[in-house]
RNA sequence: GCGGGCGUGAUGGAAUGGUAGACAUAUCGGACUUAAAAUCCGAAGGGCUGACGCCCGUGUGGGUUCGAGUCCCACCGCCCGUACCA
């Protein structure tokens, strides 16, 4: 009988679970090494060929550490709030909980199936009680310290479904799922006051080694910018409208201001004969949506409110307008335009044929007039500031703000406080009472968790209220501190919440008494290699990143950051194949002929994309599994490119690496699949095969540091090829090949070292050590020298390995063919590069 | 617009500034077989040539260098994120 993984993989997966093999506790001997996936919603779809990416990377990782005497933490949990087991619920009448444990247990098995080294005993999920309890206990820290209040904001309503959604589940001013419109509504909400972080969340990104492409996403989105607070008075009022601006260089040029129309000041300084005209405007604006709103090539509009503010830096008069381009959550939510320096400020004072005012002086040929001109110049019309450029004119026009009390320098984030409050059920409730009066209490630490209550239907509860207010009996309940009747919160948590935290949770996943014992966090945390697609680059990783310092500033945990190394792994593509009529097949039913696709007769178009149900180019890992074998599918994975890199799935080519293990089988087994002992010697392998050994093995132990994987398995059957044809094959040689095998394909590796004897997992043998000695003596014999002719490959001498200097080109001049060439020729320059080339710089 | 990334055979991809295409898929040829599958061995970037060989070749155009897929500049194309951010 030949390789049978469906034999063997079980075996050693139920090896492992039942020997604890995998299990981790805290060993202060031993240098720890925390690996952690970004844990999964468990969705009904199941597991997705995307997953084992990931975690095939995170499990070479953490096999290989283990091998080089590391103590591994790898864990894995489930995300399992979520809106899907929700709306379930809510056509079914099946409680989310049923649905999300099913899905959870079909995860689990999938999961498995592949062999993954998880600790097992440390699997979690956010919906469990337990995980509940703290996350509330969190969240209950953040509102003690003054770090989530609740404010009047405005939040996407869609009347259709009489529910709120999120920012998420909202594109293009539409509800994702259904197209019903979405409109803005103000309601009162729980946020959490994630711009107190800002300044941190900046500069802590400088030390982590995460990807540069996420940092400056993280930057983005954070959005410091420089620049200057200044207040004009308003003419004929004790109000003052206060602005921001990046150029406050440019205060000679502003023509004009501009407030959001949902500024307060909107009201106060309208003049009554603008007064209607006004209040057209900002109903109007108020009927559009954000997405409409937001549109780039929408026409600047406008309306002018008759009143005027003093540039306090020369007294103008500066007529002040209301516009949409100027948005109440940005900056103070009113601007100084200065339409001659800015393209937004240019296009409305064109339009509405406001004044533009030079005062940088642009590049020749451009005139403000035409165009906005936002480069670097000299100022000019700009009384003291005039010969200045613009770097010094900012400083010289914020001293002087300063001195006049009308500005002061100042730094601006583009980042909002968090919306944190959710009207839906399958979340954590919000652990706060309500009081008559309208003050609140938090629901004591021993009453945690507050769980979901009991209903019947999962929908909106009356007037659109959220569905928790359905459990009437819960909702109404008595403030245990005052004794007095309160009314429990309507909302619960995003579901970012309990992945804000669960890192921390695996730690020291059943303590009563704490969220985290605090000697068993300062032993594993940080995270040391954090793996997840990029998709979680902003939202998840700040959001638990904000978190993290808040524990860390309460004393609660041991680092300022919880993920020190970050990486991404690429999206998985699939071919879909459409006819003419855009109608998608099943890749199972289209025929190739010649280049071309064809089913039902009709001829079809191949695109690769992103995996999706309506495309039906979905890969089910479990079909794959059970055709190929989990290590296969693990080496595929790895094989297919680059981790980090967006790549097709291709099911045939699995049959590359599944021949590649079929050969590792036989390395070991003969026909009759017993140990092949005729072949296999105790004899030492002699220079030029354990060069080559050595050489995988460091190049495989330098790989997987790197995590490039592809090239990892590229070597190994480089081995394997080199391997296969020998007659006989040194024990030695074999037994370090397995070691190096194993974290890619370790049930094929327990199997062959049990074969070969040994009697222990080969989890925890020592990860072979690199020779240098057998690496020098590698090509013992003659190797290969290329001889370049300004700089063209002429000719090829081969001569002895590690060759260098004098030494090279002496041999390399007595060659023949290379004195020939010589010959014709006047040398100007030898360049001889040790053990690889040889290059002559020759004239005529 | 801004930020990040990527362009290499039929295909996935490899290559500390030093032999471009490792390794694999698909293809073709051979061995084994009554036959097929499996397995093993071999061929293969393009062009010219009977052959030895020669020329061209890593998106395009320049540059640095003895030598560039790799470094620098400009451009073209594609992907991802983000945007009236003052």
């Amino acid at each position: 009988m030949p390789y049978a993984p469906e034999q063997i993989e079980p075996k050693w997966q139920d090896f492992w679970a039942r020997n604890d093999i995998f299990r981790a506790e805290v060993d202060q001997t031993k240098q720890k090494y925390y690996v952690l996936d970004m844990f999964p919603y468990p969705s009904g779809a199941g597991l997705h060929v995307g997953h084992p990416l990931g975690y095939t990377a995170t499990d070479i990782v953490s096999r290989y550490k283990r091998m080089k005497g590391f103590n591994v933490l790898h864990p894995m949990g489930w995300d399992s709030f979520g809106l899907p087991a929700e709306r379930y619920a809510m056509r079914t009448g099946i409680h989310p909980a049923i649905t999300t444990k099913e899905n959870t247990d079909t995860f689990r098995a999938q999961i498995q199936r592949l062999g993954f080294s998880y600790d097992w005993s440390r699997e979690l999920a956010t919906t469990s009680p337990d995980f509940v309890r703290w996350t509330q206990w969190i969240f209950l820290k953040l509102v003690e310290n003054n770090l989530a209040y609740q404010a009047e904001v405005a939040v996407n309503w869609c009347p259709a479904q009489s529910t709120v959604l999120s920012n998420e589940e909202v594109k293009d001013g539409k509800y994702i799922e259904t197209g019903d419109p979405v409109e803005r509504r103000l309601m009162r909400q729980w946020m959490l006051k994630i711009t107190a972080y800002a300044e941190k969340l900046l500069d802590d990104l400088d030390d982590l080694d995460w990807p540069d492409g996420i940092k400056a996403m993280q930057r983005n989105w954070i959005g410091q910018s420089h620049g200057a607070e200044i207040s004009f008075a308003i003419e004929g009022s004790d109000a003052q409208v206060k602005v921001f601006t990046t150029r406050p260089d440019t205060l000679f040029g502003a023509t004009y201001c501009v407030l959001a129309p949902e500024h307060p000041l909107v009201d106060a300084i309208t003049r009554p004969e603008q007064r209607e005209a006004v209040q057209t405007y900002v109903s109007e604006t108020a009927k559009l949506s954000s997405f409409e709103r937001s549109e780039l090539n929408r026409d600047k509009t406008g309306a002018f409110t008759g009143a005027y503010a003093i540039n306090p830096v020369n007294g103008a008069k500066t007529p002040i307008w209301v516009a949409d381009y100027v948005t109440m959550d940005y900056g103070t939510g009113a601007v100084m335009a200065v339409p001659a320096h800015d393209t937004r400020d240019h296009e409305f004072a064109r339009k509405f044929e406001l004044p533009i005012i030079e005062v940088v002086t642009p590049e020749e040929g451009h005139d403000v007039q035409a165009e906005a001109w936002t480069g670097d110049g000299t100022l000019v019309n700009s009384s003291f500031l005039d010969g200045l450029d613009v770097d010094a004119a900012k400083a010289q026009v914020i001293e002087w703000l300063e001195t006049e009390k009308a500005g002061q320098a100042k730094v601006t984030y583009r980042l909002r406080d968090w919306l944190f409050s959710r009207q839906r059920y399958w979340g954590e409730p919000i652990p706060i009472i309500h009081g008559e009066d309208g003050s609140y209490s938090t629901v004591p630490d021993q009453d945690l968790p507050l769980l979901p209550p009991k209903l019947e239907e999962y929908g909106p509860g009356p007037d659109g209220a959220p569905p928790l207010a359905r459990a009437t009996d819960w909702v109404q309940t008595t403030d245990p501190t005052t004794g007095k009747p309160g009314r429990r919160d309507l909302n619960t948590m995003p579901q970012w919440a309990g992945s804000c935290w669960y890192y921390l949770r695996f730690i020291d996943p059943n303590n009563d008494l704490a969220f985290v014992d605090t000697e068993k966090e300062r032993y594993w945390m940080p995270v040391d290699l954090y793996v997840g697609g990029a998709e979680h680059a902003v939202l998840h990783l700040l959001y638990a990143r904000f978190w993290h310092k808040v524990l860390y500033d309460l004393g609660l945990v041991s680092t300022a950051e919880p993920f020190q190394k970050l990486f991404n792994q690429g999206m998985i593509l699939a071919h879909s194949y459409r006819d003419a009529q855009g109608r998608f097949y099943e890749p199972e039913k289209v025929e190739e002929s010649s280049g071309k696709f064809y089913a039902d007769g009709k001829e079809l178009v191949q695109k690769i994309e992103k995996m999706s149900k309506s495309r039906f180019n979905v890969v089910n890992p479990d079909d794959v599994v059970r055709e190929f074998g989990a290590d296969s599918v693990r080496l595929y994975a790895m094989f297919m490119g680059p981790l980090e890199a967006t790549k097709p799935w291709d099911t045939a080519s699995i049959a590359g690496v599944r021949r590649f293990l079929n050969r590792v089988w036989r390395l070991v087994h003969d026909d009759d699949d017993n140990v092949d002992m005729a072949r296999l010697t105790d004899e030492a392998p002699d220079a030029a095969l354990n060069g080559q050994l050595q050489k995988m093995i460091a190049a495989v132990t330098s790989d997987i540091e790197e995590l490039r994987f592809n090239t990892c398995v590229a070597r190994l059957m480089e081995m394997t090829n080199t391997l296969t044809p020998m007659s006989r094959r040194p024990r030695f040689v074999i037994e370090q090949f397995i070691l190096v095998l194993a974290p890619f394909a370790p049930h094929m590796a327990e199997e062959l070292w049990g074969a070969l004897g040994h009697e222990t997992s080969i989890a925890y043998a020592p990860w072979p050590s690199v020779a240098e000695d057998a690496l020098d003596a590698a090509d013992a014999e003659l190797k290969e020298y290329p001889i370049q002719i300004n700089g063209k490959i002429r000719a090829r001498v081969m001569a002895a390995p590690n060759l260098a200097g004098e030494d090279l080109l002496n041999v390399v001049k007595s060659d023949e063919k290379v004195a020939a060439l010589l010959d014709q020729v006047t040398v100007l320059r030898e360049i001889p590069i040790r053990d690889k080339l040889v290059n002559f710089v020759v004239k005529g």
